[in-house]
DNA sequence: TACGCAATTGACAATTGTGTAAGCAACCAC
DNA sequence: GTGGTTGCTTACACAATTGTCAATTGCGTA
């Protein structure tokens, strides 16, 4: 991604400067991928109105043409950006929740990273482009990725849960957690900005973190503390 | 926003059908209230993509061109917009927090209410949309509308905060509790519909009930018995 | 070197959405 | 009624995009 980022905003500074350059001729994998990069960088920078085949194309200096040879259509791009998206966000979240040692790793440290990858990175952009606009209801490749998470999130608290003589979590609560985690860094991710604006704070990254920080806090305040009065509580309501 | 909604459908369904009517003509209010009831429809259903002058126009009976001559160009309409559901937002979550006898609103209670506009009511996804949207720096009138809101609940919270000989809570906690409810809100508004599934959770209103209760009274819990704890241990962090 | 596959191009067609201008017609005031 | 204001319409100009197709050319290979 980083690469063709770069190629973006300088074909945005200096116009259609590629004139007397020969053609190019990549693999099919190569253009495929520069231009799914380029498609992605345009996306979360401008949204979708800002995902024009021309546009694309300059981006990563070839015609529009060819990017409807290498997906078929423009419905064809869309997708294999949400899917290629869903897999590269799978797996660093994965790899964020494996610590090295095989240790507990800490609420705090894996919010922190689901928010970098989500919030600072903008794939919440990018997934909620591509979750709001209707007409797509297949997107199966992420179904099921959160449960996947939960399962092993859950494993690694049961497992850790100190040697208490309090019950163990119960696996809604997890659940919750999971689900609570992910829908606090998109809707960071998306409406952040325009929050801590209407919130009279300034989005500064320092004030990012700190707010960070304080659910990170909470999160692991409440799996180390409070779940066992959570659950009860839950348990008593109806 | 309910009348002209029935509308939209049915125009969907029996496609343009206002043949022989004659042409009806409104108060500039009333036309402008309808086509912003008929845009935010359309908007909160089928997305930014889905806000055409012509399918609007269509829905309220009238010529795209009407539009125009209300709303100057579709920047406009689009502007209007924003305004009008920043207001009546705004409007609906501080009547939500002012209980008839005075006591102090329950956190569950007004969560409650905050989703019930922000994501069931489809005025996340509005948002959403209207934010996404780069280009648009303005829209002012959101503008401290969240820091109003926890000046009013900060109150509240001191002059309920029990008897106890603990601390009182730091206002910068309240306003941590306020944004991270929002943010949740908005993020399961976007979102939750996407990340249920993707924890192969279904997406049924009992769902998404038992997980805005649970969030409640998570953060019932952290303002009733741990904020002291966790501003303790925030002020002990750098 | 010659060949052929496939990436790439360039021109063009077709569609769709915004915006303009001039005229028509409700409704109000007199 | 008569006239004026203004909501509304029809028709058209215009721009921007997606998609098609034949032609071109880079590059591996026989």
């Amino acid at each position: 991604m980083s690469e063709t980022v770069g190629r973006v905003l300088e074909a945005e500074r200096d116009g259609d400067q590629r004139s007397g350059r020969k053609r190019i001729r990549r693999t099919s994998e190569e253009a495929r991928r520069q231009i799914l990069d380029a498609a992605e960088a345009r996306l979360t920078s401008l949204g979708p109105e800002g995902l024009r085949l021309q546009d694309i194309g300059r981006d990563v200096g070839m015609s529009h043409s060819a990017i409807l040879h290498h997906f078929e259509n423009r419905e064809g791009l869309v997708k294999a950006l949400a899917s290629r998206a869903a897999e590269q966000l799978k797996a660093e979240v994965l790899a964020a929740l494996s610590t090295p040692d095989g240790s507990a790793p800490e609420a705090g440290q894996v919010i922190e990273k689901v928010f970098e990858i989500l919030s600072e990175r903008g794939y919440a952009r990018l997934a909620a482009w591509l979750t709001l606009e209707p007409r797509r209801e297949n997107r199966r490749h992420s179904r099921q990725m959160i449960a996947e998470l939960t399962r092993v999130i859950h494993e690694l608290r049961v497992q850790h849960h100190g040697d208490a003589d309090r019950d163990p979590p119960l696996e809604e609560d997890t659940a919750n957690v999971v689900l609570l985690v992910a829908t606090v860094a998109y809707g960071d991710g998306i409406m952040g900005k325009a929050l801590r604006m209407a919130a009279g704070r300034d989005d500064t990254p320092a004030a990012r973190a700190r707010f960070r920080a304080w659910f990170g806090r909470l999160i692991q305040g409440h799996m180390d503390d409070c779940f066992d009065q959570a659950s009860a509580r839950d348990a008593s309501k109806p």
